[in-house]
DNA sequence: ATGGTTGCTTAGCAA
Protein backbone atom coordinates (compact mmCIF):
# COMPACT_ATOMS: atom_id res chain seq x y z
CA UNK A 1 0.00 0.00 0.00
CA UNK A 2 1.19 3.66 -1.14
CA UNK A 3 0.68 6.44 1.24
CA UNK A 4 2.10 9.89 -0.53
CA UNK A 5 2.63 13.57 0.03
CA UNK A 6 2.68 16.00 -2.16
CA UNK A 7 2.34 19.92 -2.34
CA UNK A 8 0.93 20.71 -5.86
CA UNK A 9 1.16 24.38 -5.80
CA UNK A 10 -2.25 25.08 -6.50
CA UNK A 11 -4.53 21.72 -7.76
CA UNK A 12 -6.12 23.84 -10.69
CA UNK A 13 -2.86 24.55 -12.29
CA UNK A 14 -1.72 20.94 -11.88
CA UNK A 15 -4.76 19.09 -12.52
CA UNK A 16 -3.41 17.61 -16.09
CA UNK A 17 -0.19 16.66 -13.75
CA UNK A 18 -2.16 15.50 -10.72
CA UNK A 19 -4.11 13.52 -13.03
CA UNK A 20 -1.15 11.88 -15.30
CA UNK A 21 0.78 10.91 -11.79
CA UNK A 22 -2.20 9.37 -10.04
CA UNK A 23 -2.84 7.43 -12.62
CA UNK A 24 0.75 6.38 -13.16
CA UNK A 25 1.67 5.50 -9.55
CA UNK A 26 -1.81 4.81 -8.34
CA UNK A 27 -1.18 5.10 -4.51
CA UNK A 28 -3.91 4.13 -2.07
CA UNK A 29 -3.68 7.34 -0.26
CA UNK A 30 -2.51 10.91 -1.42
CA UNK A 31 -1.88 13.98 0.82
CA UNK A 32 -2.25 17.14 -1.15
CA UNK A 33 -1.11 20.93 0.26
CA UNK A 34 -1.63 24.08 -1.48
CA UNK A 35 -4.77 23.50 -3.26
CA UNK A 36 -5.47 27.36 -3.42
CA UNK A 37 -8.90 26.57 -4.40
CA UNK A 38 -12.40 26.27 -2.64
CA UNK A 39 -13.94 23.06 -2.46
CA UNK A 40 -16.48 24.06 -5.14
CA UNK A 41 -13.43 24.50 -7.03
CA UNK A 42 -11.77 21.68 -7.18
CA UNK A 43 -11.67 19.21 -9.70
CA UNK A 44 -13.73 16.78 -8.26
CA UNK A 45 -15.20 15.01 -10.84
CA UNK A 46 -11.63 14.54 -12.84
CA UNK A 47 -10.11 13.16 -9.27
CA UNK A 48 -13.43 10.81 -9.35
CA UNK A 49 -13.19 9.45 -12.19
CA UNK A 50 -9.64 8.63 -11.49
CA UNK A 51 -10.85 6.30 -9.14
CA UNK A 52 -10.21 8.46 -6.06
CA UNK A 53 -12.57 9.58 -3.16
CA UNK A 54 -11.79 13.18 -2.56
CA UNK A 55 -11.69 14.46 0.87
CA UNK A 56 -11.43 18.50 0.17
CA UNK A 57 -10.56 21.34 2.75
CA UNK A 58 -10.16 24.32 0.59
CA UNK A 59 -9.50 28.14 1.04
CA UNK A 60 -9.51 30.62 -1.75
CA UNK A 61 -6.59 31.75 -3.28
CA UNK A 62 -4.46 30.26 -0.28
CA UNK A 63 -3.96 27.14 1.52
CA UNK A 64 -5.87 24.23 1.08
CA UNK A 65 -5.32 20.73 1.75
CA UNK A 66 -6.98 17.21 0.80
CA UNK A 67 -6.65 13.50 1.04
CA UNK A 68 -7.52 11.39 -2.32
CA UNK A 69 -8.07 7.91 -1.53
CA UNK A 70 -8.65 4.97 -3.39
CA UNK A 71 -10.30 2.95 0.24
CA UNK A 72 -12.85 3.88 2.25
CA UNK A 73 -12.92 6.87 4.74
CA UNK A 74 -14.57 7.51 7.76
CA UNK A 75 -14.22 9.57 10.58
CA UNK A 76 -13.24 13.37 8.54
CA UNK A 77 -11.90 16.24 10.51
CA UNK A 78 -11.51 19.35 9.24
CA UNK A 79 -9.53 22.12 10.54
CA UNK A 80 -7.61 22.17 14.07
CA UNK A 81 -10.51 22.63 16.22
CA UNK A 82 -9.49 23.66 18.57
CA UNK A 83 -9.96 27.20 20.45
CA UNK A 84 -7.65 29.71 18.44
CA UNK A 85 -9.83 31.74 15.92
CA UNK A 86 -8.30 30.43 12.40
CA UNK A 87 -9.62 30.91 9.16
CA UNK A 88 -6.65 29.28 6.84
CA UNK A 89 -7.34 25.58 5.89
CA UNK A 90 -3.99 23.88 7.31
CA UNK A 91 -4.96 20.20 8.31
CA UNK A 92 -7.39 17.47 7.53
CA UNK A 93 -7.86 13.78 9.07
CA UNK A 94 -9.51 10.96 7.91
CA UNK A 95 -9.84 6.98 8.97
CA UNK A 96 -8.20 4.86 6.03
CA UNK A 97 -7.32 1.64 6.05
CA UNK A 98 -7.35 1.51 9.93
CA UNK A 99 -4.61 4.32 10.20
CA UNK A 100 -5.67 7.97 11.17
CA UNK A 101 -4.41 10.06 8.15
CA UNK A 102 -3.84 13.49 8.51
CA UNK A 103 -2.73 15.90 5.23
CA UNK A 104 -0.78 18.87 7.05
CA UNK A 105 0.57 22.38 5.80
CA UNK A 106 2.75 24.17 7.91
CA UNK A 107 2.70 27.82 7.67
CA UNK A 108 5.78 28.85 5.79
CA UNK A 109 7.02 31.58 8.21
CA UNK A 110 8.16 34.00 6.06
CA UNK A 111 10.82 35.58 7.81
CA UNK A 112 11.92 34.60 11.48
CA UNK A 113 11.33 38.24 12.43
CA UNK A 114 8.14 38.21 11.04
CA UNK A 115 4.19 37.61 12.37
CA UNK A 116 4.25 34.96 10.09
CA UNK A 117 7.04 32.98 11.49
CA UNK A 118 5.37 33.80 15.32
CA UNK A 119 2.19 32.13 13.49
CA UNK A 120 4.50 29.36 12.51
CA UNK A 121 5.83 28.61 15.95
CA UNK A 122 2.34 28.46 17.49
CA UNK A 123 0.65 26.22 14.85
CA UNK A 124 3.05 24.17 15.36
CA UNK A 125 2.84 24.15 19.29
CA UNK A 126 -1.16 23.60 18.23
CA UNK A 127 -0.45 20.71 15.92
CA UNK A 128 1.41 18.62 19.10
CA UNK A 129 -1.51 19.44 21.31
CA UNK A 130 -3.53 18.52 18.44
CA UNK A 131 -1.87 14.92 18.13
CA UNK A 132 -2.27 14.42 21.99
CA UNK A 133 -5.83 15.23 21.58
CA UNK A 134 -7.11 12.98 19.13
CA UNK A 135 -4.58 10.15 18.85
CA UNK A 136 -1.89 8.46 20.64
CA UNK A 137 1.31 6.95 19.76
CA UNK A 138 0.35 3.24 19.92
CA UNK A 139 -2.16 3.95 16.69
CA UNK A 140 -1.66 3.98 13.87
CA UNK A 141 -1.14 7.59 12.62
CA UNK A 142 0.18 8.86 9.86
CA UNK A 143 1.03 12.59 9.57
CA UNK A 144 2.07 13.69 5.69
CA UNK A 145 2.60 17.19 4.50
CA UNK A 146 4.51 20.33 3.35
CA UNK A 147 5.65 20.86 7.11
CA UNK A 148 8.38 23.48 5.95
CA UNK A 149 11.09 22.12 8.33
CA UNK A 150 14.31 20.68 6.98
CA UNK A 151 14.70 18.18 9.89
CA UNK A 152 19.10 18.47 9.59
CA UNK A 153 21.84 19.73 7.87
CA UNK A 154 21.46 16.32 5.63
CA UNK A 155 17.95 17.72 4.11
CA UNK A 156 19.60 21.23 3.04
CA UNK A 157 21.76 21.09 -0.70
CA UNK A 158 23.85 24.41 0.84
CA UNK A 159 23.65 24.13 4.75
CA UNK A 160 25.64 27.65 5.36
CA UNK A 161 23.00 29.56 2.71
CA UNK A 162 20.16 28.10 4.35
CA UNK A 163 20.79 28.17 8.09
CA UNK A 164 18.72 31.02 9.32
CA UNK A 165 15.78 30.52 7.15
CA UNK A 166 12.81 29.56 8.63
CA UNK A 167 12.73 26.31 7.68
CA UNK A 168 15.96 25.37 9.29
CA UNK A 169 16.85 27.84 12.11
CA UNK A 170 16.56 25.77 15.84
CA UNK A 171 12.50 26.89 16.83
CA UNK A 172 11.38 25.20 14.29
CA UNK A 173 13.97 22.28 14.09
CA UNK A 174 12.94 21.37 17.79
CA UNK A 175 9.06 21.52 16.71
CA UNK A 176 10.31 18.76 14.23
CA UNK A 177 12.04 16.92 16.95
CA UNK A 178 9.20 17.50 19.37
CA UNK A 179 6.79 15.30 16.91
CA UNK A 180 9.67 12.68 16.75
CA UNK A 181 9.41 12.44 20.03
CA UNK A 182 5.65 12.22 20.56
CA UNK A 183 6.27 9.03 18.59
CA UNK A 184 6.37 9.22 15.12
CA UNK A 185 9.18 8.10 12.75
CA UNK A 186 10.13 10.00 9.94
CA UNK A 187 9.91 7.07 7.46
CA UNK A 188 12.22 8.84 4.87
CA UNK A 189 14.92 8.93 7.33
CA UNK A 190 14.16 5.62 8.44
CA UNK A 191 15.46 4.47 4.99
CA UNK A 192 17.72 7.22 3.72
CA UNK A 193 20.31 7.86 6.23
CA UNK A 194 22.88 9.52 3.87
CA UNK A 195 20.90 12.59 3.24
CA UNK A 196 21.23 14.37 -0.15
CA UNK A 197 17.93 13.92 -1.39
CA UNK A 198 15.15 16.85 -1.50
CA UNK A 199 11.80 17.54 -1.95
CA UNK A 200 11.39 21.16 -2.64
CA UNK A 201 13.59 23.74 -5.02
CA UNK A 202 12.81 27.38 -5.28
CA UNK A 203 11.47 28.57 -8.48
CA UNK A 204 13.55 31.68 -8.53
CA UNK A 205 17.45 31.50 -8.46
CA UNK A 206 17.43 28.42 -10.91
CA UNK A 207 17.15 26.18 -7.51
CA UNK A 208 16.35 23.09 -9.58
CA UNK A 209 18.79 23.00 -11.90
CA UNK A 210 21.22 23.94 -9.48
CA UNK A 211 19.65 21.01 -6.92
CA UNK A 212 19.43 23.87 -4.50
CA UNK A 213 17.14 21.72 -2.69
CA UNK A 214 15.48 20.68 0.98
CA UNK A 215 13.48 18.24 2.04
CA UNK A 216 10.44 20.11 4.23
CA UNK A 217 7.81 17.02 2.55
CA UNK A 218 7.76 14.57 5.09
CA UNK A 219 5.68 11.21 5.98
CA UNK A 220 5.65 10.33 9.88
CA UNK A 221 4.30 7.62 11.08
CA UNK A 222 3.61 6.01 14.57
CA UNK A 223 5.93 2.75 15.51
CA UNK A 224 4.01 0.00 13.98
CA UNK A 225 3.42 2.13 10.96
CA UNK A 226 6.58 2.82 10.49
CA UNK A 227 7.89 -1.16 10.91
CA UNK A 228 5.41 -1.73 8.12
CA UNK A 229 7.74 0.70 6.01
CA UNK A 230 9.49 -1.24 3.30
CA UNK A 231 10.80 2.25 1.48
CA UNK A 232 10.11 5.56 0.55
CA UNK A 233 10.58 7.65 -2.42
CA UNK A 234 10.96 11.31 -3.42
CA UNK A 235 10.01 11.84 -7.29
CA UNK A 236 12.04 13.92 -8.04
CA UNK A 237 11.35 13.54 -12.20
CA UNK A 238 7.77 15.27 -11.15
CA UNK A 239 9.26 18.35 -10.64
CA UNK A 240 11.22 18.00 -14.29
CA UNK A 241 9.37 19.52 -17.79
CA UNK A 242 6.48 22.04 -18.23
CA UNK A 243 4.69 23.75 -15.24
CA UNK A 244 6.33 21.19 -12.56
CA UNK A 245 5.04 22.47 -8.86
CA UNK A 246 7.88 23.59 -7.01
CA UNK A 247 7.34 20.65 -4.76
CA UNK A 248 8.59 16.57 -5.56
CA UNK A 249 5.72 13.75 -4.40
CA UNK A 250 7.06 11.61 -1.71
CA UNK A 251 6.06 8.14 -1.73
CA UNK A 252 6.12 5.64 1.31
CA UNK A 253 5.01 1.89 0.47
CA UNK A 254 3.86 -0.26 3.55
CA UNK A 255 2.99 -3.68 3.81
CA UNK A 256 -0.64 -3.23 5.90
CA UNK A 257 -3.84 -4.61 5.31
CA UNK A 258 -5.61 -2.63 7.96
C1' DA B 1 23.67 33.36 -21.38
C1' DT B 2 26.91 37.08 -17.63
C1' DG B 3 20.44 36.53 -16.07
C1' DG B 4 17.40 33.42 -14.34
C1' DT B 5 9.89 32.18 -10.64
C1' DT B 6 5.16 30.96 -10.21
C1' DG B 7 0.22 31.39 -9.02
C1' DC B 8 -3.67 34.04 -7.85
C1' DT B 9 -5.66 38.11 -8.85
C1' DT B 10 -5.25 42.05 -11.30
C1' DA B 11 -0.42 45.32 -8.44
C1' DG B 12 0.70 43.01 -4.88
C1' DC B 13 1.24 39.19 -1.92
C1' DA B 14 2.83 34.61 -0.78
C1' DA B 15 6.03 31.06 -1.21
Amino acid sequence: MKIATWNVNSVKARKDRLLAWLATHEPEIVCLQELKTTDEAFPRQEVEASGYEAIVFGQKTYNGVAILTRMGSSEVKYGMNDEHEDDEARIVSARIANIRILSVYVPNGKATDSDKFIYKLQWLRRLQAYLQREVTPEEPVCLCGDLNIAPDERDVARPEEWKDSVLCVPPVREAFAELIGWGLVDVFRQHHAEGGKYSWWDYRMLGFPKNNGLRIDHVLATRALAEACSHVAIDRNERKGKKPSDHAPVVATFDWNG
